[in-house]
DNA sequence: CAGGATCCGTTCAGATACTG
DNA sequence: CAGTATCTGAACGGATCCTG
């Protein structure tokens, strides 16, 4: 085979690649989780049912942009719904749906292991860092 | 109270969320695991040890520099062991540790979640998409 | 109260080229 | 073989201002 072929199945298999990342269950999941209001949003309405500004306050250091687009998604993703009450002004409500809470228990098994081998990740961190130097 | 304090409370209470939030364990490892090429590591490793090359071939689509720097991670909080043998030219081996292994476990729960839940999901996001328009 | 719209700085991944 | 060094563009988060 001629070379142009190098580069090309190159390209080729990283577009493969692509795709089969893209389509990854877990990737997916695991691209929800690591957004950084996420699981905080999770966690708080794990506690109890909130209203926005609820959510705002008990989040402390979320801007409005952030909470918003974090919720839509969550909704979109049926984890979290969302209640509009108009009343003057309106409240808007947001629950923890059945698939949200068992999505609750995935992040728990990651924090149970993150309290138990904490220590040992900044032990090894530790022993890396002065290595050399 | 004056005023100025409005806007330094908040600030304030951003920091220490800043700090809360920083320390936070699970908040760490969340954050290792988002990265794109941690889990594709770990998961690599965890059917057999593998050599630079190897991995690069493995995990096709990702570059020298994402892959060095994911390694050193990696080894910087003890998840897997780099042994260099001084042949010629050199040969680095890559494995988990027991540590690396016991985080594997937990990706394969979010995997089982991901995997079951699935399909919900989907049909949570065509519902949401159908709404309105 | 609960957001939508916009701008802007910083971060970060990837491509490329080079080295022991 | 196993990286390192540098550059650049795209994405993203945050701040700010505005609305029903």
């Amino acid at each position: 085979m001629p070379t142009l072929t190098a580069d090309r199945r190159r390209d080729q298999a990283k577009e493969e690649f692509d795709a089969f990342f893209a389509s990854c269950p877990s990737r997916k999941v695991l691209d929800r989780l690591s957004d950084k209001w996420v699981t905080l949003v999770l966690v708080a309405l794990g506690e109890h049912d909130l209203r926005y500004s609820e959510l705002a306050r008990r989040i402390a250091g979320v801007s409005p942009k952030m909470l918003t687009q974090t919720l839509r998604s969550l909704e979109r993703d049926g984890l979290v719904t969302r209640a509009v009450t108009p009343t003057v002004p309106v409240t808007v409500d947001y629950a923890l749906t059945d698939l949200g809470r068992s999505l609750l228990v995935v992040v728990g098994k990651v924090k149970d292991w993150a309290e138990a081998n904490l220590h040992q990740v900044e032990a090894a961190r530790e022993d890396y860092d002065n290595r050399d130097e």
